[in-house]
DNA sequence: GCGCTGTCATACCCGTCCGGTATCACCGCA
DNA sequence: TGCGGTGATACCGGACGGGTATGACAGCGC
C-alpha cells in the first residue's frame, strides 16, 4: 500500500517545482496526460491530496510540501547508491575524500599520512570541492568521506566526527591599521568603513546582502584581501596559506570552528570505517589539541 | 540510467537477505523466474555483478553489500515518506515527539510547557519509546522528533540539537554499602562482586555477554535495583524517577551524557522547526545549565 | 554411472499498465 | 463569444512484469 516508486517521485517533484503540468510532462519527456493520471494514482494511493488545482495554476499543499521534501531526499538518495554501487565495484579499494580547497592543509597531511601508515590502508583520492559543495558531494555519492566545518557547513543527515576545534582568525591586508593589533573583536572588524568585510555563499548559494565583495573560492579572496579590497574571518588553520600580503589577527569572541570528518549515515564499508578510525586516533594526538 | 525502481531494490534486498531466489521470491510472493530477471536486470543497468552465483547458494559482491544499505536505507526512507505525507494531512497541527520511556522527565516536561507557551504552538502528542527505538520512529516517519541521549542512542542520519549535559549517576539499592559514598568512579562499581551492572541492549538489539541481568526498560530495571539484584549507571536526571528503595551516587569518571532534541534531516516542516527553536532556547535558559 | 533433488537461468505467453494521441471541460480574456 | 491555455478523460498500442514449463548444472545416494 505504500510502495511509492521512484518513477511517480520524480514525476511529482517535477510538477511539484513546476506547478505546471504541462511543462513538468516537457521536463519529464512525456506527455501530459499520463503525467496527470500517474499523479492521480500517486494522491489516490496515498489517499492524500498533494496538489490544490485551482483554475490559473497548481499550488502544493502542506502534505504536498512534505512529500516534497522526502521525495528529493529520496531521489538523491538513489542516484548516489547508484553511484557508490558502481564505485564500490569499479574502484575497490580506493576512497574519494571530499575537502574544501584550500582548508585545513595540516589536518589534511597528517591524516592521510597517518592512514597510509595503517596496515590495510586504501588509497585515498582526495576531491578538492568549492564552497560547500563536499555535503553535495557526499550526498549523491562522489564522495565516500569529506572533510568539513561546523557551522559553516551543513551536516544535515551525515554521520561526523569531530576532529579539530580552532579559533577564528582576521586575515586583513598585511598594511592595513589593524593588522599591527595583536587581538580584535567582531566588533573591531565589522563596519570598518574601507575595509568590508567578504560575504561567503549560504547553503543555498545566495549572499546576504552588504558592502563587502561576494566570494567564491579561497584564490580569489586571498587575491582581494592582498589587494587591500576586503578582509575576512577564517578558521586559525587558514594561516597555512597566507601571503606575504596578508595580516592574521585572532579573534576573541569568534565563535570556535570544528573541522570534522563526514560521511553517508548507513555506510558500513570498511574502508571508509578504517579512515574514521585513524581520524579518531589523530584527534587524541596532542600535537593537534594545540 | 541511474533509476533504480524502489521495486527492483525491495528485490534486491529480499535476494540479499535469504541469498536464495525461490525463497527470496516466495517471501516476495512473487515467482522465481521474474525476480532472477529483474536482478538480471538490475546489475546490467548498473553494470555491476551484485551476487556471486556459486554452486549451492548465493553471495554478496563487494558492491552488492553496498547497495544492500543503501538500499534498505532507501526503502525505509519511501515507508517513512508515505507515512509523513499522510499524517501531514490528517493530522494537521499535530506532531510527535518519542521519547524514552521515564527518561528526562524534567527536561521533556519543560519543553512541552515552553512550547505550549508559543505564539503559534501546535499540539505535541508525546510517544513512549522502549530502549533506542525512538531512531526507528524517526526512521521510519511515526514520529516528527524524539528526545534522544549521546552516545547511547544511534544518531546517524538525523539532525540534533545538544539540549542538556549531564553527569551520569550510579543507581544502587538503597541498603548496599556502597550507597553511602559521596561519589564513586567506574572502577568501583565494576567488579563488585555481589552486584552486577545492568546490561543494556546493544543498538543491534543484542547483549554484551556478562554477569548482569538483561535490561528491557526502566520499569524493570527499577524493581531489579529494588531488589538488590543489581545496580546501573545512568544519566542525573534520572532521579526523578527513584524510589526510596534506590540510592544515587554521582560518578566522577563516567562519560557525560547529552540529550539531543532530534529529528530526520531534510524535513524542514514549520511544526518541527517551531520546536527546535523552543528546545534553543530553552538550551540557553540558566536554569537547565546547572 | 544413473537418476534424484535442488539450484538458478531461459523460453514463451498473457495481462497489466505506461505512454501516446485526440478530445473534453473549464477558466480568463480580448 | 471565440480564442488560448489549463488539467482531466477516453481510448489505443506496445512494453514489460509476472506466470508456467523447462533447461543446465552441481551435489548426492544407490
Amino acid at each position: 500500500m505504500d510502495t511509492l516508486e521512484t518513477r511517480e517521485l520524480r514525476y511529482f517533484v517535477t510538477v511539484a517545482e513546476e506547478l505546471h503540468f504541462s511543462r513538468a510532462a516537457e521536463r519529464l519527456g512525456i506527455a501530459q496526460p499520463p503525467l496527470s493520471r500517474a499523479i492521480q494514482q500517486l494522491e489516490r494511493r496515498l489517499g492524500v491530496t498533494l496538489l490544490e488545482r485551482n483554475r490559473r495554476g497548481v499550488t502544493l499543499t502542506g502534505a504536498g510540501q512534505v512529500l516534497l521534501d522526502e521525495a528529493r531526499a529520496i531521489l538523491d538518495a538513489t542516484t548516489a547508491a547508484a553511484r557508490r554501487t558502481r564505485r564500490a565495484a569499479s574502484a575497490t579499494n580506493h576512497l574519494t575524500l571530499a575537502t574544501k580547497a584550500g582548508a585545513n592543509h595540516e589536518l589534511l597531511r597528517k591524516l592521510l599520512e597517518a592512514h597510509a601508515a595503517e596496515p590495510g590502508a586504501v588509497e585515498v583520492d582526495v576531491l578538492l570541492c568549492g564552497m560547500g559543495e563536499q555535503a553535495r558531494m557526499l550526498r549523491d555519492g562522489r564522495a565516500d568521506a569529506a572533510l568539513m566545518q561546523r557551522p559553516f557547513d551543513d551536516l544535515a543527515g551525515l554521520d561526523t566526527e569531530d576532529l579539530l576545534i580552532e579559533q577564528q582568525i582576521a586575515i586583513l591586508p598585511a598594511g592595513h591599521p589593524l593588522a599591527g593589533c595583536t587581538s580584535l573583536t567582531m566588533a573591531d572588524i565589522n563596519d570598518v568603513p574601507d575595509l568590508p568585510v567578504a560575504r561567503w555563499p549560504r547553503q543555498d548559494g545566495s549572499y546576504e546582502p552588504g558592502p563587502g565583495p561576494e566570494i567564491h573560492d579561497q584564490s580569489q579572496l586571498a587575491q582581494l584581501i592582498a589587494l587591500g579590497r576586503t578582509m575576512a574571518v577564517l578558521c586559525a588553520s587558514s594561516r597555512s596559506w597566507l601571503w606575504n600580503a596578508h595580516a592574521a589577527v585572532p579573534l576573541t569572541d569568534a565563535p570556535h570552528v570544528t573541522t570534522v570528518l563526514a560521511w553517508p549515515p548507513h555506510s558500513r564499508s570498511r574502508t571508509v570505517a578504517g579512515l574514521v578510525r585513524t581520524a579518531t586516533q589523530l584527534r587524541q594526538e596532542p600535537t593537534l589539541a594545540a
